[in-house]
DNA sequence: CAGTATCCCCGGTGATACTG
DNA sequence: CAGTATCACCGGGGATACTG
């Protein structure tokens, strides 16, 4: 049985490459900034430390599960402080640490990429979806129409 | 009924907070090379054009529905570029755009904090998973014990 | 105020089979 | 070879209620 079927030897090459992305340090690195909240928190403490509270204000969209979550793992990773003061009603501090603040370049990097090509992008998207809006127009199929992916076969 | 409940402010907030998020052209950006695989194929894509079956050989973890699908997202974004040669079998090939050329850099300096302070990081989580490391050990709950969520609460 | 545990839903992702 | 459609699974993430 040397011949493995071709769905084995897929199956096979995804797991070392699954080992080999795991231990890519840019990956994980863009695994940790890209989760939803990490870079908000980021640039809320941009500023200075703020409190718990005072992130879940700003922060309105995140659940305090979340918030926590977030802050937990950034926390962990060494790249935010957290201070307790045990007062009556308890009070929490969050803070960047160096490494976290060593951080923010990227932030910025990414967010100026953003704001100088993302209109581009959009661009781009329009002439595509433009491109692709259903050549024999008439029958545009009113239901769910998930993208135009029914539309994607190249009309040339 | 101007006093909406707790919940319900939460919810408006969330949605608003939703909306800007929506609009933050950072967000957008981070949203889109955040993607498993958008990253592995642009590097992938860093050093020339490559046909689809040879993107699939280089990425093995991806399946090609996951393929396709972020390479098609992507040439929306006007990132890649795809040239289909309608030979026998057909021939598809793939290339970064000069608007995706222009995005290296930004993963390069993603790349480049990763591989410097990336140990820091791990040291950090060393650290912090043994200073939570059940102050009172002996009864490790043997069961799933998901992270050390539970031993959280600050030592002291 | 800060954090945790529980439940549940939705969407992303993979596997498979089919078209051209 | 390249792409699409369908199904099924799993985990992330939100809502809620409770503790200290």
């Amino acid at each position: 049985m040397t011949t493995l079927s071709a769905a084995e030897r897929r199956a096979a090459e995804r797991i070392a490459y699954d080992a080999y992305l795991a231990a890519c340090p840019a990956r994980k690195l863009l695994d940790r900034i890209s989760d939803k909240w990490v870079s908000l928190v980021l640039t809320a403490l941009a500023d200075g430390p703020r409190r718990q509270s005072d992130l879940a204000r700003f922060l309105a969209g995140a659940s305090q599960k979340m918030l926590t979550q977030t802050l937990r793992a950034l926390e962990r990773d060494g790249i935010v402080d957290r201070t307790v003061t045990p007062t009556v009603p308890i009070r929490v501090d969050y803070a960047l640490t160096d490494l976290g603040r060593s951080l923010l370049p990227v932030i910025a990097a990414i967010k100026g990429w953003a704001e100088s090509h993302l209109a581009e992008v959009e661009c781009a998207q329009l002439a595509y979806d433009q491109a692709n809006r259903e050549p024999d127009a008439g029958r545009r199929s009113p239901g769910p129409a998930r993208d135009q992916l029914a539309a994607v076969r190249n009309t040339g």
